[in-house]
DNA sequence: CCTGCTACTTGACAAAAATCAAAAAATGAT
DNA sequence: ATCATTTTTTGATTTTTGTCAAGTAGCAGG
């Protein structure tokens, strides 16, 4: 079994049908660094589990490139302020990495909902477990100064800051680069 | 039919069973102004849909409270960190106003998603638009600045404004109360 | 109508972080 | 390895917002 649909499964141990259904929905490839798997202003019917490798999703603010969110190895990334409401995204997903991606075709997945209820119920449970992640980084910004939420990171997710470049960071903790790299200076 | 109920079909026309089951989780009353629904360090089992009144959700950042949510008319609240999780919540929940509430019992919910598949699609969709929401409150605080978060919630809730103490309003805004009325000032 | 409380405003100053500019270090392609 | 490019660091200065303190306005209860 693929190590997506094992990640699946320990939500919700799916039946045969619903695997099956799920397994048309997804491919799984090796894509380039540097690629853009989604661009902003366009409507995102997709979604990516990250096997290997690593991604961004930013957005930009004036001409700047703002991170809203990573993706590492055993993540999902896609652009839901689209995905979920057919709307034109503002995100941009690019692949810091060359990575093993699985991607998956949310058309085909929300077309089945009513019909798969085990589908419905891993789709709820996925989205809540997106849900609490946001809310952790919402009291992570609210809570804390530039140099807590720096720690807290390091903290959380040190592999992140081995692979990923300076400046992505500092935008995902929302605080300029060169303030990011003063705090970083004092350890 | 309860107006709670219409919200629900709204998003996802229930069957008779399934309503059934929902009303046999909720209970309807009106509650008065000052009554902590939820306190933080408790763990959280129901939500509440506001008919009629208004309430925020705050915690405490050192001794200070911070406001992460408010609720108004049509709108549901809940420390959705524990009802999830089952963790101790870090939220109070305060009515600001004498309150017509449906309080919704999560455990019954939660026992019957597997028996109920309209059930879990609304446990879904109501998580998907709940995190929507917060997705749009983190853009809006990463976004703008203080004065443009103003200005934006002035469009987005003007209800809000008239009925609920700057004090609150400016910790929503992630500001100090100081800030808010200067901004307020210039206008 | 006065009293006491709470909510809000205003001012002076301090702190945190942003901005602008330039240097240093690291990385990648040849 | 060398050069060019990109990324990171450092310094000086400004902006934004917070903090502390004091005052004013509005309101509820006697």
């Amino acid at each position: 079994m693929s190590v997506f649909l094992e990640f699946l499964n320990q939500l919700v141990p799916l039946d045969e049908r619903t695997s099956i259904l799920v397994q048309s929905a997804v491919s799984k490839r090796l894509i380039k660094k540097k690629t853009i798997l989604q661009r902003e202003g366009s409507v995102c019917r997709k979604f990516y589990f990250i096997e290997k490798g690593c991604a961004r999703v930013y957005y930009h603010k004036d001409d700047k490139e703002i991170t809203g969110w990573f993706g590492l190895e055993g993540m999902i990334v896609s652009c839901i302020d689209s995905l979920f409401t057919a709307d034109k995204t503002i995100y941009n997903i690019e692949l810091l990495e060359d990575s093993v991606l699985h991607t998956v075709q949310y058309d085909i997945i929300e077309q089945s909902f009513l019909d798969y209820p085990l589908l419905e119920r891993l789709g709820r449970l996925l989205v809540t477990q997106n849900y609490l992640l946001l809310d952790q980084r919402m009291k992570m910004i609210i809570f804390h100064s530039a140099e807590e939420r720096y720690q807290l990171l390091l903290r959380q997710e040190p592999r992140a800051l081995q692979r990923i470049p300076l400046s992505y960071i500092a935008s995902y903790l929302n605080v300029t680069q060169e303030t990011l790299s003063r705090i970083r200076a004092k350890y």
